[in-house]
DNA sequence: CGATTCGATCGAATCGTTTCGACCGCAGTC
DNA sequence: GACTGCGGTCGAAACGATTCGATCGAATCG
């Protein structure tokens, strides 16, 4: 076998050298050239000669194209990267985020290509790590002021970037939801049934919340709101509108993480009347008017915490409280309760964002893409309390 | 500015070629080999010399090394794929997975690396995706015969592959369970309560499988366990010899999926007796003896169902049925109840095959890792009924 | 003052593949 | 018989970086 390669004392990591298609060309007499399009199946190649190549290559133990080189000089690497602003057992606890990703997988893998998992909340400085990870695309979830500054970066180099839930006009391509018109839905729902005090427990506003009582008209909660993601500020804001426009009073609760845990605690919040944090032991509150009659969470996840304390408060859903969620997730209520809530295509919003990535390879400048939502009535909400 | 390329009229895949680290070298009037040590901060350069090298690629709005080519050159690109047999979707819906997950993306990340995944059932071939995609080391989950075989081909790439859960003794370290000590305890626990009928829902043999009774000594049902993941096989014949041992009488039935409702299908079959899938409705089954007092379910999940099923039959936990699981996960139970469960440290699971995936890389051949879980009684047990 | 060392820099090789353009027979065509 | 077209093959130029060894002053040491 004249597959020595010449001893020039070069550079050598490891202990064996990887059998590399110039071997393989070397060993079938043909030049790298066609023994490359032999490998790869494309181009007139004689069908003998493609035969020696193959063989060569299957004697040789030949594991392919390296899929560095490959990628570095076609300049494309058939990964997608998903930028996500949390840990993932935090990301993963989201069922919608566990949709979209399913919904992007699938789509991209359709296409050849996989899914490169980003949490920016590593020990290392996150933009580093994005910048020294090959990918042909990003797709940015939900991302705060921060998280935009990484795009122009990403740009530079040629990465397509794709945004889900936001943020729009930053000069990337998103899709999300009518978040908006959701939310009207949500109250014009409940205002029906005669609820006028209305609770709302919003989605953290920032990694490093810590959640409590949140007033929109307050110019430091508007900032906060601003250099947040683009969901929660719309669902907020679309909010406050709705109250106003049905007259009703509203009060904001931020929870500290997307959580049935952080849903009780921020629902506690609500129930427990507008008095400091922590209550005295064993004082219940006479919460009386203040307390809302409905309450709508940004979340299931958020609105499941809700139902627990609600229960462990001895009130009744929907008779003494009514509680509406977002998202449209099966949470497995044991005794037959369905929760109303809007049903957002998860699995879809990946499969979109798939597309726009797809569509921006290919050199076209997509457009936003809004997904709409539906709300479905289920067995917590009911009529006001005395109507 | 005297940055324009020399108009070879070579490739030009794109309309703008992007800045190199040439251009900048060029325009800093440095050799490529001075601009690379400027740029990377390492080596002996003047600190002259590296201000104009660095304010050259910021005037020249360089991104940063490629990481193709550099990955290229080095030999490592920093990413670590984790081989899913499933969907996304259905891999996030076990807790455990997730839990798993996070560890590692967490230990990985430490290290500088990012998690690739690479769900097998999509599109196209597995192999092929595999094989063409960059990556350091590869983490294969709890995988079928069907995935060992691809093992080959990535160590001839030189690809790192550690193994969870599974495959022992091929050739690489796996990190796993004492899933017969625990399924042992659990056996001792109830046989301790005086239960001796006992029913096991497995958790799926296979990917495509569609569950149903499972007899164990049957030899196309050990064929096909042998051929299945390591994890179901083992809790299988561990469960079986525990019976044995117990002298209790056992029947096995295997759920099609790790779901909830997987769970509660495949506890009907053993709760409503070994008849006709499709019992005919308003016609409860006299089980009488044959139906178990004691089921143990191999994940938390399929327990969860159980208990759903049970509740549908007016069976009382644990009066009348005690329901085991096997992970450990906090899963929401609303009344209190709280399942008795082995607990496993799933999330270290992930770190610890980050860690042999780091020993191995540093050219270290890491021994298997075998973590230890514990059985945590919970209120889904008590003695069996009439004892 | 000569020899040695050290710090800064550069040239060139290398990583492994793809792909463009050229070349060369051979068959078909007018 | 000259010309065109094409199937098959090859050489060489990218792709964009890292890194080894060499070079060359300047400083240090004896």
């Amino acid at each position: 076998m004249a597959t020595e390669a010449p001893a020039t004392g070069g550079t050598r990591r490891d202990r064996t050298r990887r059998v590399t298609l110039a071997d393989v060309a070397r060993a079938a007499g043909v030049s790298a050239s066609t023994a490359s399009l032999a490998v790869n199946g494309a181009g007139p190649v004689a069908p003998a000669t493609r035969e020696r190549v193959l063989s060569a290559a299957r004697s040789l133990g030949y594991s392919g194209p390296n899929p560095l080189a490959r990628s570095l000089r076609r300049g494309r690497c058939g990964v997608v990267a998903v930028v996500l602003g949390e840990r993932l057992a935090y990301a993963f606890s989201d069922p919608m985020m566990v949709g979209m990703l399913d919904g992007l997988a699938d789509e991209v893998g359709t296409a050849g290509s996989s899914l490169l998992l980003v949490p920016l909340s590593g020990p290392t400085g996150a933009a580093e790590r994005l910048a020294a990870l090959p990918m042909d695309a990003a797709v940015v979830d939900d991302c705060d002021a921060a998280t935009v500054d990484l795009i122009p970066a990403l740009h530079a180099r040629g990465v397509v970037v794709v945004g889900v839930d936001g943020p729009q006009g930053s000069g990337i391509p998103v899709v999300d939801l009518d978040d908006e018109a959701a939310t009207t839905a949500l109250f014009a729902h409940l205002a029906d049934l005669g609820h006028t005090r209305f609770g709302v427990i919003t989605l953290p506003l920032a990694l490093d919340t810590v959640g409590g009582p949140l007033v929109p008209a307050d110019p430091a909660t508007r900032e906060r709101l601003a250099k947040g993601a683009g969901v929660q500020r719309r669902r907020t804001l679309a909010a406050e509108e709705a109250a106003a426009r049905h007259g009703v009073s509203v009060r904001f609760v931020e929870a500290a993480r997307n959580l049935v845990d952080e849903g009780e605690r921020a629902a506690a919040t609500l129930l427990d009347g507008p008095l400091p944090e922590s209550p005295l032991p064993g004082c219940p509150r006479p919460a009386g008017d203040a307390r809302p009659t409905a309450i709508i969470a940004q979340s299931d996840v958020l609105a499941l915490g809700c139902l627990r304390a609600a229960g462990t408060r001895g009130l009744r859903v929907p008779e003494d409280l009514s509680v509406a969620g977002f998202d449209g997730v099966d949470l497995h209520l044991f005794d037959g309760t369905t929760l109303t809530t809007i049903e957002q295509p998860a699995s879809e919003k990946g499969r979109t964002a798939a597309r726009l990535v797809a569509a921006a390879l290919s050199g076209q400048q997509p457009d936003d893409v809004r997904l709409t939502t539906r709300l479905r009535v289920g067995t917590t909400t009911g009529p006001a309390p005395g109507r």
